[in-house]
Parts: structure tokens; C-alpha cells; sequence
DNA sequence: AAAAGTCTGTTGTATTTACAACGAAAGCAG
DNA sequence: CTGCTTTCGTTGTAAATACAACAGACTTTT
């Protein structure tokens, strides 16, 4: 257990706590690891699932299949990315999707009730752990409201729009660079490249804004 | 604020926890009311928030104005709604939309780090209180999540076989009604409505599916 | 420096979608 | 029952998108 220590140091959960406290809160937490080899399924749609899981090695999928048998990769965990925030809840159903080890992995297991209920005395960074949860879960929402409200607008050009403009915001600045290169952009916006491509051309040609690679810039009208 | 127990009793952060013990809580939680004109902005764009709010009275729209000034609404709050769980990590930017009443409203503010730590002794509640608190913002993360996946289909073909594969799965049936009537699965799945009507109908047509109003059955190919 | 590979913008065509319009069916109120 | 409103399916047309293909710019490898 001690090798995962310096991993889950730097991960959002066990933020601002140090190695040797994480050790004892995992034992207090009831922390189980499992590996799973190259294609083996850690999960599968229809399960329960009672725990929090950290990716320590390797790489997971998470993907689902339709009633008439169609694949559909929905996510990528990578080590040190918390996953299974979301099924927890009690008595509310069970697991929508497979989770499935593209790599020989490793998977940390947390046992959720003991994150959730305070040991009168054991743990002093049990409270720092809480909040960061409710900081990761609340993060993640954050962002998943951000992309739906992109997604939401019907054409190519409106989502652009709505996306580089909230960048705009978020960085303060009518000029800023953004995290994607054209085709991770497209998939993030659910749409097509070449027609994104097309479409911030025509933007450029309208005057509407600037772009050399990652960096773009907002013109007033 | 003793008005206000009987509404929020039946609210999922205070599910579970009895109106005489929410009255102690709202103390112990530094809760503020503050009421709205209809036409007032509760929160702008760019503040930052520390507190987690539920709407007693009235009616709320969570708004964005893009770059060029083009208004968008995003979502509705209605009594008993929980919102602003998404933007109180710290140090983590500042709201990204408006929140405006469209009636008059009436806000309740939790202080957040107040539900956070947990008073040494004062509320035997508190724990309960964490726990709803995580499964309300790990419930609507969920949610988000299963959106997300049926947008991110790219014809609204896809997008509907996704939805309806899912609700089938849920409902453990491959006959199942849904909660929205045509135009609200339209919004819901973010197509249009004609064109979704269409193609259920050649949905139909080609033995994929049958309906009858809200009642869909899918059939094997 | 040459070669191989990646990323981006552009174009043409087939397909899909949005939009407007309308009639039938169902639900509701007087 | 009658008229009014809402919901739903259908159709035609204009607009937008997906897809495939390709060329130039830029990177990385050899």
C-alpha cells in the first residue's frame, strides 16, 4: 500500500494531506486494491457499486452498449483520476455503463461510508478529505454544465461561439489559447472537424475573431 | 425562518432529518434569506459564491450572455431546487452564468464550509446532512454524465436509440414509458422536434421500435 | 537533409437537420 | 356537445452537417 502513497499525494482527493497521514487514512478507509489485466472487465453494467475507485496504473474505459449491440466509448481514466463519484448514491439503480481495462491496471477501492462518516477521533484529516471530494464532485458538475451548455446549441458555428466565449470569460481576455488541438476540440463539441475548420474560417472571414493554432482572439462587432 | 422547515423537510439535503432538527441546523449553518424582485439578478457573472442556496419561493433562470451579448437560458429553478453546488471550490473562478428571478423569489444561503466541518458535538444530524449533500451533487453529476452521452451521438437517430436503450436498461424492460412528451425529449436530447418525430416514426417503420404516446417498446432485429 | 507522420484548412457531394406549415387526434372548459 | 388548445405526425424546402479526399504546413525520426 505504501508504493500508492506518493501517487495519491498528488491527486484531488488526498490533496494537502501528507504520505504518512494518507497511510493511516487508507487503513481507516478499509482500502482495497485489485488488478485487472489488459481487457478484463472491472466492471459491468447492472452491478452495485459501494466504493470510490482511484486508477493507481494503467487505463480504463468507460464504455457502453446499446440494446441492439452498438459500442460507444463514453470516458478515459488515467492513473491518479478518481471514477465511480457518480454511482454510489443507495437504492437509486445501478451501473449504466462497463468499465474496462485497456491496460494492466491497478484500482484503489474506498470504502464510501467510511469517507462519509467522520471516526469521532482517529482521522484529524478526515474533514480535508470530505471537502476535497465535495470539491472534486462539485468541479466535475462544474464542468459537465459547461460542456452541456456547448453542446446544447444546435449548430457548429453557435457552439464555437459559446464555447470561446466562455473561455474569453474564464481567462479573462478577448485573447487566450485553449487546451485542445482541432480535433480534440471537435470531440469535445460533439461535431465534425473538417466542418469546424470550415466554420472557423468563415468566422475569421466574417471579422468575428482571430486564430493562429491554439491561440484565438475575440473582435467586437 | 420556521416557515421554511416544512418546505425544506422535503428537500433531498435535508432528507431524512426532522423539521425540529433542521430548525437547530439552519442556526448552526448561519442560514441568510434574502428575497428577490421579479426582473432582479441574484448573482451576476464573475462573482463568486460561498454559499449553497435553495429557493423557497418563486421561480429562478440560470442565464449566459455570449461575447456578442446573445442571451441564453441554461436552466430553471423551481421551489426546493438546491443550486450553486458547482461554483463554491475555492480558489476556482467565479460564476460563469446570471442568476435572475423571473418571479419574485425568496433564497435561502448555507453558509458552505459551515456544512463542511463538522461541529464538534451540536448536530447529530450533520453526518446525514454530508451524506445528502454528496449523493444530491453525485446524483445530478450522473445525470449529467448520461446526458452527455446521448448528446454526444451525432444524428438524432443515435441520439434516441442511446436514450431509449438507457431507459430500457433502467427500467430493466424493453417496454418502458419516459417522463417528457415529444417537445420535452426534443429539448431533453437537444434536436429538433419535427425532425425527431420523423425519425421515430422510420423508427417504426423499421421495426426497431413501437409507441404509443409515452410508452416505448423496443423490439429485437 | 530526406522521409514519414501529424495537423489543419479546403472542397464537393450525399445525407441529415432545421424550420415553417398544416391537419388529425386528444384533452379541456364552458 | 361545441369550441379552444395542445400535442403529434407529416411534408417540402432551404440550410447545415458528415464524410471522404487531398494539399500544404509543420514535426519528428532516421
Amino acid at each position: 500500500m505504501k508504493k500508492y502513497a506518493a501517487l495519491l499525494k498528488r491527486t484531488k482527493l488526498f490533496s494537502g494531506v501528507g504520505e504518512n497521514d494518507i497511510l493511516s487514512m487508507l487503513h481507516c478507509l478499509n482500502t482495497q486494491v485489485r488488478e485487472y489485466n489488459k481487457g478484463e472487465y472491472a466492471f459491468r453494467q447492472g452491478e452495485y457499486i459501494r466504493s470510490l475507485m482511484i486508477l493507481a496504473v494503467g487505463r480504463l474505459h468507460i464504455q457502453k452498449e446499446d440494446y441492439w449491440g452498438n459500442l460507444n466509448i463514453l470516458n478515459e481514466i488515467r492513473p491518479g483520476e478518481m471514477f465511480g463519484e457518480a454511482y454510489i448514491i443507495p437504492n437509486s439503480g445501478t451501473l449504466m455503463n462497463d468499465v474496462v481495462a485497456i491496460e494492466e491496471s491497478v484500482v484503489l477501492f474506498f470504502d464510501i461510508d467510511r469517507i462519509l462518516t467522520v471516526c469521532s477521533s482517529a482521522c484529524p484529516f478526515h474533514t480535508q478529505l470530505i471537502k476535497n471530494l465535495f470539491y472534486t464532485i462539485s468541479d466535475k458538475n462544474k464542468s459537465l454544465v459547461q460542456k452541456i451548455s456547448y453542446m446544447s446549441q444546435r449548430s457548429t458555428r453557435e457552439k464555437l461561439l459559446s464555447y470561446l466565449s466562455d473561455e474569453a470569460k474564464r481567462q479573462n481576455s478577448n485573447s487566450f489559447s485553449i487546451p485542445f488541438n482541432r480535433q480534440q476540440l471537435a470531440d469535445f463539441l460533439s461535431v465534425d472537424r473538417s466542418a469546424m475548420s470550415n466554420e472557423l474560417s468563415k468566422l475569421r472571414n466574417e471579422g468575428m475573431l482571430d486564430f493562429h493554432k491554439n491561440e484565438f482572439t475575440l473582435r467586437e462587432l
